[in-house]
DNA sequence: CTCCAATTCCTAGCGCTGCTAGATATAAGA
DNA sequence: TCTTATATCTAGCAGCGCTAGGAATTGGAG
């Protein structure tokens, strides 16, 4: 039964068409243009197919989501795999994680600020959340000291985002963005 | 014509009964819940009636945020004011800012989250903003040291930011705030 | 007191959203 | 070739923010 096997690439093709509509869509226009009858009319199909796929339009956001979280793992890895010394991967991947977050703001929101509980409940998220965020605690251990490292991890990726989700809702200015950022990252590297 | 200065006066009134209204919904049920429709019932007048005060949904969202500022900003200058030395009144501040977003976190997020551009163009707001912000840069002022005062500041309370949204979101796990907000707030300590 | 003008307010409706029931077309197996 | 199962679409629901146009109420002038 080939045709079997064809009937389910194909879908699978379509399904990873629809998460890459909704992406492109995201970037370009951002969420709120991203609407069912887009989705379906950007993927040549009815509106239903994607109820097929999808359990809802939250469900089709975290799934482009979960794909963000690969990417930011991905860039956090080549940026501490570059760094001279210990302290310059804590800047390095600092400067990464922020690059990220400015470059795909409407990925970056759907990740951390939208779509609050489905992507935890998958099984890929945690896996490249924590192959992100290791990158992180990797790059801040010199400093830990006694307090525990993952909450010195947590805190300094917290600082991160609060940076970058303030800056982009117009409560920082962008101008001094590189000096906070130099502040920031100057209480979490080894002197 | 004391009858203009009563009408006026109810004016004002019903205009602040909507704000109210849209508070006290979002807190109990969440934003999601605040529609103009519930809104109108709620001050038993009908849908029009609010774009008689408000441009649209969104500034009424607005006013709201702006209310928030305002008791953000008192409730860090007092936690600062009976702070019983530098170092604790950084641990002072940065607990008010935490226990008022995990308090009223409908609230927080119409102040930081929602409601990007509108409350920026007002007047109120970059008041009582300031207000809130010089407590915060108040309390770090002792570690600032040859860094900007504005930049470390700032620094710091996007780590509190930080912190209190992607806990809110499932990001971090709550039994470990009391650790990471401690070395938050150690990062940011004079000695 | 009456009439007119201005203001205030509501009814009804538009275009959009996410989502779904039921009908239709297509493909597979006997 | 006929029947059954699968895949897909058409059409529509209830809700959203928002608004045009008419009705009701109020204020001032004659």
């Amino acid at each position: 039964m080939s045709t079997q096997a064809r009937r389910e690439r194909e879908r699978a093709e379509r399904e990873q068409a629809i998460i890459t509509a909704a992406r492109d869509l995201a970037l370009t226009e951002g969420w709120d243009a991203v609407t069912t009858r887009r989705l379906a009319a950007e993927i040549e199909y009815s509106q239903p197919v994607l109820y097929s796929h999808f359990k809802g339009k939250d469900a089709i956001m975290a799934a482009v989501a979960v794909e963000g979280f690969a990417e930011l793992a991905t860039a956090l890895v080549s940026a501490r795999a570059s760094a001279a010394d210990p302290r310059q991967a804590v800047a390095d991947v600092a400067a990464a994680y922020v690059a990220f977050a400015q470059q795909r703001p409407a990925i970056y929101d759907v990740m951390f600020t939208l779509a609050v509980d489905l992507p935890f409940a998958s099984q890929d998220v945690p896996t490249d959340l924590a192959r992100g965020f290791a990158e992180l605690a990797d790059a801040v251990r010199p400093v830990a000291g006694d307090d525990d490292l993952e909450a010195v991890a947590e805190t300094f990726w917290a600082g991160l985002h609060g940076l970058v989700t303030l800056m982009r809702s117009g409560r920082l200015r962008h101008a001094d963005h590189d000096r906070r950022l130099a502040v920031l990252v100057d209480r979490f590297s080894p002197r």
